[in-house]
This record gives C-alpha cells, structure tokens and sequence, in this order.
DNA sequence: TGATAATTTGACCGGTTGGTAAACATTACA
DNA sequence: TGTAATGTTTACCAACCGGTCAAATTATCA
C-alpha cells in the first residue's frame, strides 16, 4: 500500500528524516536565490542530489516545501531578538542585539534573503505569522525599550523604528551583499566588511541614543 | 512592410511614445512586485490593457522591458545621493539625504522594490551598474564624508557604511512595508509610519555622529 | 481618396513547469 | 526468508510561458 505522507505525522523512518533534511538545505538555497515563484521543483531536486517525482514524495507540492522550510528556520531567524533581556543593560543589550544580528547575516545569509524574498513579495505566505508572533515577540521587546526610554537609561525614541533600524541595517549585509560587494570593491577579502559594518553600527546606535539635554 | 523596432530609434510617433510609456508603467508594477522571473509577459500585458503580442511590437523580449525599465528607473532613483552637497552643512545634508530618501520610499515604493528584487536576487541584470555608475557615485561622496569627518565637523566613520545604513534603514520602509505593516498594525491610517521614521532616523543619525570626546 | 506604413490581433509553437500514475526497487520486520 | 510497507524511477500530462507569424485593422500623408 502506499501511505506516503500520512505516515510521517506518526512515525518518521531515518531515510524520512536524512531526505527531508537534505530536501529542505536544497529548497533554501534555492528559495532564497530566487524567491518562491522563481524556483523550480526540478532545481531544488538537481541541488537535493534527487529524481523530483522522488522529491514530490516526501513534499506533496512545492508550497508545501516552502511553508516546511519556513517554519523551521522562522524560530532560529527570531532567537536574536528572544534574547534581549529586560533586566541587562540597555546599551550593551542593544550592542550585543546588533552584533548578534550582523553574525547571522554573516553566517545565515540564505535565511535573511529567504524572509526578504518573501516579505519584498508582498509576504504572501507568511502574513500570518508577521501579524502573529512576529508582531507579539516586538510588541513584548518594544516594552521594554520604551521602559528604558521612560527611566532615561537610553534617549526618548520610538522602539519600533528603533528595532526596525537595527533590522534593516543588519540585515542589509546579506539581503544586499550583491551591492555591498559592488560598491565597496571586490578587492576586499573574506569577511571584512562585517567586522567594519559593526564597528560603525555599534558606534551610530550607543552614541545616537545616548541620553543628551 | 513591417519595420516595427527599427523605426523607435529614427522617429518616435504618438502612438508609440504613448504606449511604451503605459508598458513602461504596468512593468514597474508587476517586476516590482514579483521580480524578473516571477513575472509574466501577460501579466503586464493584462495591467497596460493591451494583447501580449502588441506588447512585443515594442519591446521584442522580456528582458528588453526590463533593461528599458531599469535604465528609465536608475538615475532617478539616485538623485538623492547626487544632491549630496561637500559645500552644505554636514549635519543638514545628511538630515535632508535622510528625509529625501523616506520621501521616496514613501512615494516611489515599486522603483525601490524594483531594485530590491534585482539586488536580492545577485542583480543578474544591472551588475554593470552596481560596479559602474553607482560605485563611482558611492565613492566621489564617501569622499566628501570622509573629508567632513577630518575636519572634524562629524564624528569619524567609515563613510560607506553611514552611506549603507541610511540606505537600508529608508529604503526599508519600501521594501518591507508589508512587515512594517503587520508589526505596527494595520490601524494606523495613511504615512504616520514615515513621519515617526523620519523623527527617529534624522535622530539616530544627527546624534549618532556628534563629534564627541 | 487611395496607397503605404504602422499597429493590433488570434492562432499557434516549442520548451518549461508543477504534478501524477504506475511499475520497480528496497527496506523493515514477523 | 518472505512479504508487506516504504522508497524510487520512468514516462507522462495539462497548463503555462516566452515568443512568432500572418492576416487584419488603423493611422499617415501625397
């Protein structure tokens, strides 16, 4: 009998789990090079090392791979921003915020760009989760900088647009990295940018919000 | 005969003035929104109301929009960064960069998402640009940052990240305004969110590079 | 007005794409 | 070891997509 896809939701086989993995690795590096319509089935199957039928096997549809591929690296993109602490320093929370930030750009870039296809595209299969987690988690995190902004630890800002600052800014070195490389001139190895992009972003975010009369 | 795109480059009628600008239009609307190859002929064929094949008279292949469509799109889209004057008051030019950029991304999203799509995806199309044009651009200004920052009218920095991060933090407010959306709801009505930006940015960036001891 | 050039359209083509069907191969397990 | 469930492949399909072609329509202007 054929019970393919049922059968995960109760047991998952070690090949179920050792494909599945190597399908997902694929799709992201596919769906983030070339956003969810741009990609292929059969370049996903070429990249996995897999036949598609074989593919199709373990993800009924090629959407069905995207909302997989989404919802396993959704969590670990927003662990940064879990992590700020209430309790810490604010200046060193929001460095540290930003240095995490610019490591995942530097590290993950495929997961950036996978969320910056999708939400540039008008983010039509993550509405949800935008208006649901993502929106609770900076809700939450928006409370407590404007509790830092209300005791003058940090200057009077608005901690959304704050938030949204350190997002775009980080996330900009890999979302852009194309352009970043262009523009700074290929001659520049390996990851120097990264270590310049933090130094500069470290120093424009304390001292811009810094508390001044 | 039929002498249909030899005809453009000697005389240009009306009609073909008319249409090509009406194709230019509804290719802005649908590359911006689904990026080179999310998109179809038809697509745009469907938005500037006329037949694919009427279409095609104009432009002989997709790609042929689109180069047409980034080439008319570019040089506007960096006229800011042209406006950048050594002679003006470092604080005041860098303010009024700053707002004039969040005005075009508040009224020129779809040329921002253009460009965003293309970037995102390794700018397939407009590498030469990147390299060319823009790099030298960036340069000759990251010049007069850098001469600003010696006189010691601003803080010293790396001139092409300040250039970086006011490019991602505006032009952010384009590309991402689904997110941006969803995180600060939806019951916000009309361009609050570009004003609170702008307070913020013109903040964050005025005080950020205050030469301090 | 009439002829000539410019424009528009419907029908069509070959290649690609997401997905299916069924035969075949392999694994797990009684 | 045998057999049933799981996994893989080949061949295929219908829809879509970029682009062509020739015929039909409309604009231009002597």
């Amino acid at each position: 009998m054929v019970l393919p896809r049922a059968a995960k939701t109760q047991r998952r086989t070690r090949i179920q789990e050792e494909k599945e993995e190597r399908i997902l690795e694929a799709a992201l590096e596919v769906f983030s090079a070339s956003g969810f319509r741009g990609s292929t089935i059969d370049q996903i199957a070429e990249v996995a090392g897999m036949s598609k039928p074989n593919l199709l096997y373990y993800f009924r549809t090629k959407e069905a791979m995207h909302r997989a591929l989404i919802d396993r690296v959704l969590d670990t993109w927003l662990d940064p921003l879990r992590e700020f602490n209430a309790e810490g320093n604010p200046v060193a929370e929001i460095r540290s915020y930003i240095r995490r930030k610019l490591e995942m750009a530097r590290d993950f870039p495929r997961e950036s760009r996978l969320f910056a296809n999708e939400v540039l595209q008008g983010a039509p299969h993550i509405e949800d989760e935008l208006k649901g987690p993502l929106k609770q988690l900076v809700d939450e995190k928006a409370e407590v900088i404007r509790a830092w902004a209300k005791a003058g630890k940090i200057a009077n800002c608005d901690p959304y647009h704050l938030i949204f600052a350190i997002w775009s800014t980080t996330q900009h070195y890999a979302d852009f990295d194309v352009q970043v490389r262009a523009v700074l001139g290929q001659e520049q190895a390996g990851d120097g940018r990264f270590e310049d992009a933090a130094r500069f972003l470290e120093r424009l975010f304390v001292d811009g919000l810094q508390v001044r009369e």
